[in-house]
DNA sequence: GCGCAGGGATAGAATTTCTCGCCCTCGGCG
DNA sequence: CGCCGAGGGCGAGAAATTCTATCCCTGCGC
């Protein structure tokens, strides 16, 4: 019953890096740098005692025995994230929290979010608001307005105006970026923004 | 693709004490302390934010959350293993290089290792020595001696002598006293063990 | 030749994890 | 009834791990 494992941070990186074929975009999906992401694969394979990526001047490539190792692993990850969802339906489910701005709220249908069907899914509640603060404080879970920044370490994804004139920023933890709810309202927002009225 | 885990220290912390229903005999299986291992579970319980296992006064016992949280998690380091293994072989089929004193191979018998046939399987070849100091040192794997210690940190298990006068000590690193060389090695030990010549 | 993208190494900072010491509760036993 | 041992909780500080920040090198495209 005594298991000998690589680290669990070692793993994610390498499934990662091996999904991306890349140090650097593996590094922006974990929300870390890319060197981090290099120094948890060496120490992986390390501890492996065999090499998993072959260093290419431009780029990465997986050996044989890599390529071998990110399916299950990736399965691992799967299953282990449907077990605690399973237990914990919170973490993945929960719905977000919104952070708007008056300016944001503007350049929205007047009845956004309510109005938009799916949404309601995703969105729990919404606070007007242009407080980069209240992401670190975990007081909402993204934050929506009309430009501005800088961000420091929170994600930031850019919602470009169908106009042509201003976009929407939507700001996020870097771990909350790429998950369900913040895809939902990505995709919402950019099918409902609108010129300011 | 994004994943939204507890960390894996969390959840072998979990899964050890979930077995056992004792912190105490996880975190002797895992080669820390008690208080290390309470911690952890506490953190994954807080990151989950849900209990896993109600805590008696003289004792442990699952939630049902934790009772249903303990199968996949259990099954999850096993896939991991499984595909570690195939990958690396190395990490848990090599051979151990086993350290003998003279007084204990005095107590066995006079072919040992050799002359026990599955022990091939598990063991590449023995030293002469009572230095507990190349344990520490990875130089060997296991230290077979009559006696002795303190051992500070590393793993002991008494061999019973069948005379009933004087037992071997068999000392590993803690993370190695459960896998399957140490297994079959302390089994042969406790068949063969006899009184001195 | 130059700029840029992607990786590698290293040192030091930041965070996480572990240990240690002490507390409390409970059960068994003289 | 008092004492002891087992098992767990908590907090401070130490230790280990991980991350970041830099600077370097290589190869590609212009």
């Amino acid at each position: 019953m005594t298991y000998r494992l690589p680290s669990l941070n070692s793993l994610r990186a390498f499934e990662a890096a091996a999904r991306h074929l890349s140090f650097k975009t593996a590094a922006s999906e974990l929300g870390v740098t890319a060197g981090a992401v290099s120094q948890q694969v060496k120490k992986l394979e390390a501890s492996l005692g065999i090499a998993l990526f072959r260093r290419l001047p431009h780029g990465l490539l997986l050996t044989h025995e890599g390529e071998a190792y990110l399916p299950p692993i990736t399965k691992v990850f799967a299953d282990l994230t449907a077990a605690t969802e399973a237990i914990a339906p919170e973490i993945n489910s929960r719905k977000f929290r919104v952070g708007m701005s008056s300016a944001a709220r503007d350049k929205l249908p007047a009845d956004w979010p309510n109005g938009s069907g799916g949404l309601r899914n995703h969105i729990r509640d919404w606070v007007e608001t242009g407080d980069v603060e209240l992401l670190r404080t975990d007081e909402i879970d993204c934050l929506i307005r009309p430009g501005g920044g800088p961000y420091g370490d929170l994600a930031l994804i850019i919602i470009p105006d169908s106009g042509g004139a201003q976009a929407l920023h939507f700001v996020c933890k870097p771990g909350l970026a790429d998950c369900r709810q913040a895809r939902a309202i990505v995709q919402d927002l950019t099918r409902n923004i609108a010129p300011a009225r």
